[in-house]
DNA sequence: ATGTCACACCGTGTGTGA
């Protein structure tokens, strides 16, 4: 099974790459985030025509995220809402099962400022993922939380550490909650399960030219159980899609694997 | 160099968020 994350700044202005990416890389689960797109504008019939089933969760011009599914695989129990979450209007959690494997997407607060009240909503925010990976442990189903969580996981994960003392995204009050995720949901970094010590980026700043220097961050992740880590064939970031026309600034991260 | 992009708004630029 195929599964891909991808933030795409707008699901309405990179249909042309999404419908794109549907077509030549056919992946089984898209998880979206950043879909910045009203309810009823969710462009469900481009999507169906492309072979794809979708559940969303949206609200308007800021955030947004979807699951989407290849037409004959079963896109069912989709929830919006990540239980405990400080501002449960902004759309950005939502899941559904495919495949027997619980599919859950975030796109994390970015926090602007260390130290403000958006940065504190953005802990929470993690806090409140913790406790439903945790729920989800418990119940043995298999899970894969995929999305922009907004945070490096460590130092690897930025091209340089220096440009970003004291900004968000590498704090360690961050990183120790991405932490507390993967370890309370019994969960892995795909990413580092096949790439240990490899430095590669999701997001490049659209500015200055940050992609074309290679200076960006890996905020993206697919977070897998560990009953699915041992059937982890690859996992890698398609960096062609953050390039060409009107790209967003993430490239998607895929995992491919083989269920148990 | 806060240098790009996307969205809303009666709009042909400005504010907001990333």
């Amino acid at each position: 099974m195929d599964v891909v994350t991808w933030n795409v700044n707008s699901l309405r202005a990179r249909l042309p790459r999404v419908l794109e990416f549907l077509e030549t890389e056919s992946p089984d689960v898209l998880l979206l985030q950043e879909t910045k797109v009203e309810a009823a504008d969710f462009p469900v019939d481009e999507l169906r025509a492309a072979g794809y089933e979708a559940v969303h969760h949206s609200a308007g011009r800021w955030a947004g995220v979807a699951i989407l599914a290849r037409e004959g695989l079963a896109l069912a129990d989709d929830s919006a809402g990540l239980p405990g979450e400080v501002q449960a209007d902004e759309a950005r959690w939502v899941e559904a099962t495919v495949g027997g494997i619980r599919m859950c997407t975030a796109y994390v607060t970015n926090g602007r400022e260390v130290g403000s009240a958006w940065f504190d909503e953005k802990l929470a925010f993690f806090d409140a993922m913790a406790a439903r990976v945790a729920h989800l442990r418990a119940d043995g189903t298999p899970v894969i939380v995929g999305g922009d969580l907004n945070v490096t996981r460590d130092d690897r994960d930025v091209y340089d550490v220096a440009a970003f003392e004291g900004e968000t995204h590498v704090t360690p009050q961050e990183r120790e909650r991405l932490e507390t995720i993967i370890t309370d949901g019994g969960l892995l970094d795909a990413y580092r399960l096949v790439h240990p010590d490899d430095q590669q980026f999701t997001w490049w700043d659209y500015r200055q030219g940050h992609f074309h220097r290679g200076l960006g961050l890996r905020i993206d992740y697919l977070l897998v159980s560990e009953a699915l880590a041992g059937g982890v064939r690859e996992c890698g970031i398609l960096r062609d899609f953050r390039k060409g026309t009107k790209p967003s600034d993430h490239a998607p991260l895929r995992v491919r694997l083989d269920l148990p």
